[in-house]
DNA sequence: CCATAATAGTTGTTTATGCAACTATTCAAA
DNA sequence: TTTGAATAGTTGCATAAACAACTATTATGG
């Protein structure tokens, strides 16, 4: 019986120490491996603004889940790396939009390659129907707890 | 083409940054709302101690998927706020056994219940197939970046 | 128009992580 | 038995996270 009482805290055990810990590592490992001197958390940031650049600090929280103070600190990491710059929007003075710098943008296709290859060596011997319940679980796992208040 | 260029790397971020993250962030917020004034990594080292008090520090590196420094701060921590202690070996003086306090064991019951409230908070509508093919995954992941070097 | 609420971003503090370099102890092989 | 490798743990440093408290600016409702 005791045994059993933590089933279900430890799914979180598994998903958060775990996997994930492990792709982050794996992924840092192989941009350092590849004489890239980026964090996980900083190729987070300039994903989005890859897909996208110039957006604002806000939206840049909203996609990587992340709170205003974490996004102000990564924005200031990258900036004095010279990978971004902030750009003071004209028409609302609250708001900075964030630009890629020409090393940043080039940096893009490099750590594509990189990226794909970390998952290709963490998903070796995983179905797509697996990764598609993986992502739709953990999609509905966070609206579980955000759309909840 | 190029929005399709990182659906591999889209899942870790996924993975990485969303649910785990979002379950972690509830954990946390559901014992702070119960009193309890201590985090959910301090949690998840107290989890493994309740389950074998006396475990080493290597012991808890293996089984929380955290590196020794980590341990280290995590266990200094925990006996500044006397939840647990080190206690040398008598047999190799390389080694600290980590004992619960009195204080510690009896938060046992209180966070079982919160950490399985939250649990099912996060996995409403969630079959218990989809949870195991999850946890299979996750597993593999680890595996695959584990194993291999 | 003005007071108040909402929004965007920053700073301070504490906690935690990863990596490298280190000490101390034990093990193992010549 | 002694030398070198392996193991357990600690410390230093840089990065990042959460939360609270803060400034500055814009939006809103009377």
């Amino acid at each position: 019986m005791a045994n059993n009482q933590f089933k279900r805290g430890e799914l979180y055990s598994v998903i958060n120490a775990m996997a994930a810990a492990a792709i982050a590592r794996r992924m840092q490992k192989n941009f350092r491996a590849a004489g890239l001197e980026i964090t996980i958390e900083q190729w987070s940031i300039l994903y989005h603004l890859w897909k996208e650049d110039g957006l604002n600090q806000q939206q840049l929280c909203d996609k990587t889940f992340r709170d205003k103070p974490s996004i102000t600190r990564l924005i200031d990491n990258l900036a004095k790396l010279g990978l971004v710059e902030r750009k003071a929007s004209e028409t609302d003075k609250r708001v900075n939009y964030i630009f890629l710098s020409t090393i940043a943008k080039n940096l893009q296709d490099q750590t594509i390659e990189i990226a794909n290859q970390t998952m290709d060596e963490a998903l070796v011997g995983i179905t797509k129907n697996e990764i598609e319940t993986v992502k739709n679980v953990l999609q509905k796992v966070y609206d579980n707890l955000t759309t909840n208040p």
